[in-house]
Order: structure tokens, then sequence, then C-alpha cells
DNA sequence: CTTCCTGCAAAAGTTTTGCATTAAC
DNA sequence: GTTAATGCAAAACTTTTGCAGGAAG
């Protein structure tokens, strides 16, 4: 999807839920989309110093109602924020534990057919009525992990 | 594993920490044994009504590092706990986006082989060390929705 | 002109921390 | 008796809310 269709999608939807698409709103999608990954509140409130912290969750809470943005959870005692999926792709997150980093990650088509009616099924014997599904990969981030490497190789060094 | 089996196994993992294996804490490891589902820090201190609030969170703490229990968050806004996958079965979770319950749900040992396999290439592919992955269903519970059906009916009498 | 959005400040909710007391070994 | 865990209260941090002023249609 091209920039200038995101935004048209993105204004149809929040007129859909009376809504408008003002200054604040076009500038939290616009970093979203350059971002590529979850966005934490002050990442987005350091990116543009004018907004305030109270604008950022409003906005991002209508964006939500609109479904124009996702809000994801991490263990990081905040929340982190990315553009609806089908604005994207269909993805799901390498976490690491380190540092608490989230990137996207896509997957084969096959992968997402067959773990999409492993789930369905495993979920409706428990009497649940599946929706959606989220798969994320916890461990170590390129960046984590080679300066764990390099503190290896510095301990190896001294000795 | 016994339940039985299950203290031994917790003090001799916090004893490895450099921890004692206190009332408080054989009390937050027996009330999860009990759930046998994530169980948030109200419902654990309502059932054990001289515990501290603090003491939860801190054990919780201890616990957490010694690998007895797994702390995970839900878009409620706080976390719950869980006895480590090691000490229950390995499985993942239900949560249903109405009420926010989490219950646990297996899948078939085939199907964590397959999907394992597939992640482990995908992170590789994106320089991250893959250690572990974590499989959400989100949709509704059996509750809420016997609940909406009933609502649905109720509609469909008044007209 | 009327409605909705914005920013500031204060409040609410969850989690963490300091410190004196108590329990564990 | 010494060390570690507990409980209370206060603090820190993320998120939500009230309200007066300003922008948008």
């Amino acid at each position: 999807m091209t920039s200038r269709d995101l935004h048209r999608t993105v204004e149809a939807r929040l007129r859909a839920v009376g809504q408008l698409y003002t200054r604040n709103r076009r500038a939290l999608v616009e970093a979203l989309e350059r971002a590529g990954r979850p966005v934490s509140i002050p990442d987005l409130l350091a990116r543009r110093r004018t907004l305030a912290q109270s604008s950022a969750y409003r906005n991002l809470g209508v964006l939500e109602q609109a479904g124009v943005v996702h809000r994801l959870v991490t263990d990081e005692g905040f929340a982190r924020f990315e553009l609806a999926e089908d604005l994207t792709e269909h993805h799901h997150h390498l976490v690491c534990s380190t540092c608490g980093s989230v990137e996207d990650v896509a997957v084969p088509k096959s992968f997402e057919r067959y773990v999409e009616r492993s789930l369905v099924r495993a979920a409706r014997r428990a009497g649940f009525s599946p929706a959606d599904h989220r798969i994320d990969v916890i461990g170590t981030c390129r960046n984590c992990g080679s300066a764990n490497r390099d503190r290896l190789a510095d301990n190896r060094d001294r000795s």
C-alpha cells in the first residue's frame, strides 16, 4: 500500500467512527509507518516534541477504535503501537528478552494456514470462539547477541 | 508432577539462587498450582488476606528469577502469573477480548514441532537468536459467548 | 457558531522501593 | 545471633480524565 493510499484509508476509517483526521493523528500514523515496528509512547513523544502526552494516548485510543492501529503489550511495563495488520502485512514479533526491542517478522503463508487451522480446532474444543492469533518469538536480537559475543571475547582475552 | 515433587523442585530452584522457601512463597506456589491458569495479583491477595501486596510483588519477582513462575502481560493493564512451563505442561493461551480472562490450551506435539522449526528458521533469517515462543489465541470465551447469544436472543424476543 | 480536538494539570491504577520489625536458620 | 523476608507506607511510573482554550468544519 502506498503512503497516499494509507492516509486515504485512515481518513475513511476515522470518518466511519465519527472522527476527524487531524494533524496530530496524521503525524502519529506517519511515525508508525516510518518506524515499521512497534513503537512506545515515549518514542512517539520524542519524535514530535509539540505533541502532548495526553493527546498521544487519546489519539492512539481513537485510532485503535477506528481499526487503524494495534496496541500490544510487552513485559516492559508499557504499551507499544503499530499500524493494524490489514494496513501492513500479517506478521509476528521477535521480542528481545535483553533489551525489550520488538521487530516484525514475516512467515510463509503455508505456515499461517496450518497454524490457523490447528489453533481454531484447539480453541473450539475448549468452548472458545477464536478470532485471531498472536505469535511472539522470544530470544536475543542481533545487537544484544553481538554485545554478548563481545563480552565473552573480552573475558577470553583477559584470562 | 505431583504436588510434593513440585514443592521439592521449587525449593531446590530457590536455593540455587540463594533464596528460602518461606510460607508466603509456598502459599503463592500452591495458589498458582490450584488455579491452573494465569492469575492476577488482586486474585492472589484475595486468596490470602494476610499477604502484603509488596510481598506478593517481591516474591513473584524472586520466583520468576528462580525459574518457578512466569509473568505474562495481557492488555488488561496488569500482569498475570503462572507456574513455569517445565513445572506444568507446554501450553498456550486463550485470551478473551471481552472479559480479559486467560485460559490454558494444549496443542498436539506435532504442531509444536512444526511451529518451533518454522519460527527458528524465520527468526535466524532476521539475525535473531530464538529461545522460546508464545502463542495466544484471541477471541471470545464460553461465558462471554453465551452472554452474547443471550443478548441477541433477548433482542429478537423484543422485536 | 457549534462541535470536536488539544494541552495542561491532576487523578487513578499498577508496580517498586525504604525502612523498621519479624521470622528463618 | 545473624541474615533474609515481611508489612506498612510512600514513591515511581504508565495511563486516564477534567477542564478551559483553540482549531476545524
